[in-house]
DNA sequence: TCTCATGGCGAGACACTGTATCGCCGCCGT
DNA sequence: ACGGCGGCGATACAGTGTCTCGCCATGAGA
């Protein structure tokens, strides 16, 4: 064996740390969506061996679990607005554009409890916004369904935007066109509201719908902070 | 070769059909979660060859869309009340208690859109109970807020009832006493409210908190539909 | 400077997965 | 009684997450 056909001694021998590691499987998960993440790619786009990853990461739900609280840095933004609705406001808003550049995250989001620093970070974040505007009991509720809204909403978001992006087409034109299995459906006549409202509703913008819903969930958060009686 | 090493000419020859299959894959999900159910699973508890299930699926995410499809068929009740709110109540504890009886639900609520018949009648009929009682752009928002918060809630519920389980025990036992990494984020003094909160909450009733939320939001959709100037 | 022990690393193995291909074999029509 | 057809499953393939184990490069000690 020649010098030229042995295996250089090592391939780049990247330090490698976990930074590294949940970066690249972002990377990899932002090009080709979650089921493109394998340990091996992972690894491969390292230069590493497969097996060198468990030194940092003991499984890969635990590799899940930190890309979603690196996108949770992302989220936190730099400084907090004093109202208390527009610093909910803006942490839905930065959530969901995290979730428009990371489409994966919809799939993890409210998956599992948040449980990293920077997921933390925003926990305390909603909480603090809330702080001293009603009982414990009250902020803690009123964080929590702001959060259900704010999961539910991107899920739903980004999984119509999947199935339109699968068709290539507007939602309007899927739903038309596209969708001859819809439009079947519609016309055996059992969906009458839903008919009427797919074909009379406006045009509809994702943020637009998205921001409504958050300022009527909002607004009922409001009404629990500030009880009529008082 | 005797008879009796030559295999029997059909194992118990059922004639198979897609509820068949459906039922099988949501009986392997209840007993092992989602990730317990696969096509060689599936078919052998039918006694079939794996491939023998492409007659009647193309893809393992259909199998997916059909088990939820038919969660969806447990969902709608036999009756529906006149009154909108209990009606839109009604749905969302009986979405919720499904999710209890098949927790893998969780994990694909709001993954896909729901375009399976008896998904597609749940939907008909939220709208069809806020139906006549505003603008149809309202009702359609009303019914997507009322549906995000749902699907964001039962998520929570169902990841938190799966952290608990795993440690095997109450909550609040759970963060005080298994949860050594988020008693030590807590120490850390950066999430103060969080902290607070954590220690001066009531102990907390998941029922009660879905059923809380709700009501916030339907509070929220009522005042939309019956706005404050008529 | 030479040697030895240590430990990080990766090759390989294992038990699976979803899905494509293809040839057998039992059944039905003639 | 025979022939052709078609549904079915064995087999194959490219991958997966994770375990085990032995190599080899690096450090310490003589």
């Amino acid at each position: 064996m020649t010098v030229w056909d042995r295996p250089e001694p090592r391939n780049a021998p990247v330090p490698l740390d976990r930074e590294q590691i949940i970066a690249a499987a972002i990377a990899l998960a932002d090009e080709g969506g979650l089921e493109a993440v394998s340990l091996r790619k992972v690894a491969a786009r390292l230069n590493a061996g497969p097996m060198r990853l468990y030194g940092y990461i003991s499984t890969k739900d635990e590799l899940f679990d930190l890309m979603v609280d690196e996108v949770h840095a992302e989220i936190l933004p730099a400084e907090q607005p004093g109202d208390w609705r527009e610093a909910l406001r803006v942490l839905a808003h930065r959530t969901r554009q995290a979730a428009l550049r990371h489409v994966w995250l919809a799939d993890l989001l409210g998956g599992r409890p948040t449980l990293g620093p920077n997921g933390m970070a925003v926990t305390e974040a909603k909480l603090a916004a809330l702080d001293g505007l009603a009982d414990i009991d009250t902020t803690l509720r009123a964080a929590e369904t702001v959060s259900s809204y704010l999961i539910g909403a991107i899920r739903r978001e980004i999984a119509n935007l999947r199935a339109e992006r699968a068709t290539g087409l507007s939602k309007r034109e899927w739903q038309r066109a596209s969708g001859p299995h819809l439009t079947k459906m519609l016309a055996t006549g059992r969906f009458p509201t839903l008919t009427k409202v797919v074909h009379h509703s406006r045009e509809t913008n994702a943020e637009e719908s998205f921001a409504t819903g958050l300022d009527w969930v909002l607004d009922a958060v409001a009404a629990k902070l500030t009880p009529p009686s008082a």
